[in-house]
DNA sequence: TTGTATGCGTTATCAG
DNA sequence: CTGATAACGCATACAA
């Protein structure tokens, strides 16, 4: 028989109050006041009422981390962006914030800046959190990503993209198919030299997604891909530089139209062509990627391809949502949604003929 | 004397690995794994060593959720942002995350839209993730949210603006003083009809503020102040229109300068001026406010303030940092921190004389 | 340098 | 409808 030990100091912050003060205040033991936040029809009346008055007197707010560690599942969602300084950031966050708040899950957002290495880096970081599900915005990961994903046994949403025979849920739109569509929006009006130009050394690789989408769609018709990369950090200052070379190029080795890897591109090149004496979209067609706000108010207006960012992050969350409630399906076959990425044809893409 | 009561389930989820499980594939007690993390230098070199391999081996993950409980100090940092689509809220984010990542702290976000209601809301759940800091992007809270702020008894800092005597550490700069700072732009070159244009039904007080730094000092040089409200959601929209009823009006009655709260509304007006017959600066002097990467490419390239967003958020997840850093000082003194927001002038700004 | 005992604030289980 | 008890996975205090 031990002696009993002797009183340790205890470690109580005495700053935040707990649920066994609430507890003590109603005259309630505490799995009550628990059962009142998390099935407060379990509750009498009268007790939830005297609750309701209580916390909101003291101030108490249940402890997300306590909570999550007694009940195995903590109220997390987490999502590994690749830009977090872009347009398409900010929308995808704002859709799966938005369907995400009402159910009381929190977002972590990590940032890898189109690096596989990176995106590993925050996988791992955020299995210590534990999250209920995991969005991602890429579909080729490390040999070590993918085996934490598939030890974490949560739904994995794999947003942005769309491809095929992948373990996970997919909600975005294929990519190369976007490049494809621009490219045969050309050939349509007769063109055959068509050209493709992407943002300096490729870190967007969905960029260099559509460019191969335009390259096999020439080849297939039997003409010459061209793709050039900027030689530029600056999207802008690309663009403007690539109406430049096209103003000293000779008028035969000119493409017909360029297609740039972004709206940003798009617009410095309009914004500059006049300053090289060239007339769009006579002397060359343009056409763009992404819808910014600008595109519509430029002249000529831009062709661009309008993808539907908020939705697809409102339905990555919805898928996350779905897979939560859904009853324990072991391995349920990874859900697919396709979302439009809508071609907006205005004034920049009208080729001259001839 | 009661009976030994009958062993209960288990509610081990066996999908993880638990610090239990590397302390015995290791032969060592748990708290040695623990400090392997928290302190590897009090743990010999060959145990570290072999805990290194089975760590890597099992893929194991401490635990944020268990060991915030335990600790009492989770690795949370929150901030509330007023609006999650825009590119301030994208530069700020990247500035934070950036800076506080190499702590291993984990960013929560959370939107407000420039309500605040929704930013007590979001001040309130964050409470129950019990964060180890507070960062927030306006100063006028709600009696409630300041309530909770003060209880909370953690570092808590305001970004964006910057303004006397508020308890908490301000980072950012003087919003009323950068419209005041346009307005003495358009002064000194002699002008006398200056106007200002809002965005539509301002949810933006920001801009809002920006406004009555103008106003005042326009009516402390005598003059008339000339705000007014743009009348459509679309801020490109707001400028075009802004340039159609210019052009309208008659000569004497038109504004010498026109500030715009925002750059995109200034873009706006830049584009539309042509196709209604305005030749800029000549007609109308222009300014805009945020430096958008546009404004340089416009003709004529906009005048601008441009306020050092990802700094910001830089320097408020420093503050953070340090003031996590610094020892139990009860009630340290807020810190200050006055960053820049620089005039571009370019030539959009340039004043007719006579 | 390592281990033992205990508690963090909450929820799951089982009993009334 | 309510309560007693034992986890959840880890870190702190203290002892060896």
């Amino acid at each position: 028989m031990k002696d009993a030990p002797p009183p340790r100091a205890s470690r109580r912050k005495a700053s935040t109050h707990t649920i066994h003060d609430v507890a003590a205040l109603a005259g309630v033991s505490s799995i009550t006041v628990s059962r009142y936040f998390n099935n407060p029809e379990k509750v009498s009346v009268a007790v939830r009422e005297r609750l309701r008055e209580i916390v909101e007197r003291i101030g108490y707010v249940p402890s997300q981390v306590a909570g999550g560690l007694a009940s195995g599942r903590g109220r997390v969602v987490c999502a590994v962006m690749q830009n977090i300084a872009s347009a398409t950031f900010a929308d995808l966050v704002k859709g799966m914030t938005d369907e995400l708040q009402a159910s009381g899950l929190q977002l972590l957002l990590a940032n890898a800046q189109y690096s596989q290495t990176l995106e590993e880096n925050a996988i791992r970081t955020f299995v210590g959190w534990h999250p209920r599900a995991l969005i991602l915005t890429r579909d080729d990961h490390t040999p070590a990503a993918e085996a934490m994903l598939s030890a974490l046994d949560i739904p994995v949403v794999e947003a942005w993209g769309f491809v095929d025979d992948r373990p996970f849920h997919q909600v975005g739109f294929p990519h190369a198919e976007t490049g494809a569509q621009l490219a045969h929006h050309f050939l349509e009006q007769g063109a055959t030299r068509v050209r493709f130009v992407l943002p300096h050394i490729g870190e967007d690789f969905r960029a260099a997604q559509r460019a191969q989408g335009y390259a096999a769609t020439m080849t297939a018709a039997g003409l010459a891909a061209d793709v050039q990369v900027a030689d530029v950090e600056d999207d802008f200052e690309a663009g403007a530089r690539t109406m430049t070379a096209l103003a000293a190029a000779p008028r035969a080795d000119r493409p017909q139209a360029i297609i740039f890897a972004n709206d940003n591109m798009a617009a410095g090149a309009i914004l500059h062509a006049d300053d090289c004496g060239l007339v769009l979209p006579c002397d060359c067609a343009l056409a763009g990627f992404g819808d910014a706000p600008i595109s519509v108010r430029l002249k000529p207006a831009l062709t661009t391809l309008r993808p539907a960012r908020y939705q697809i992050g409102q339905m990555a969350a919805r898928t996350v949502l779905r897979m939560l409630a859904a009853p324990q399906d072991p391995t349920p076959a990874p859900g697919r949604a396709l979302l439009p990425c809508e071609l907006i044809v205005r004034e920049s893409s009208r080729l001259t003929p001839g």
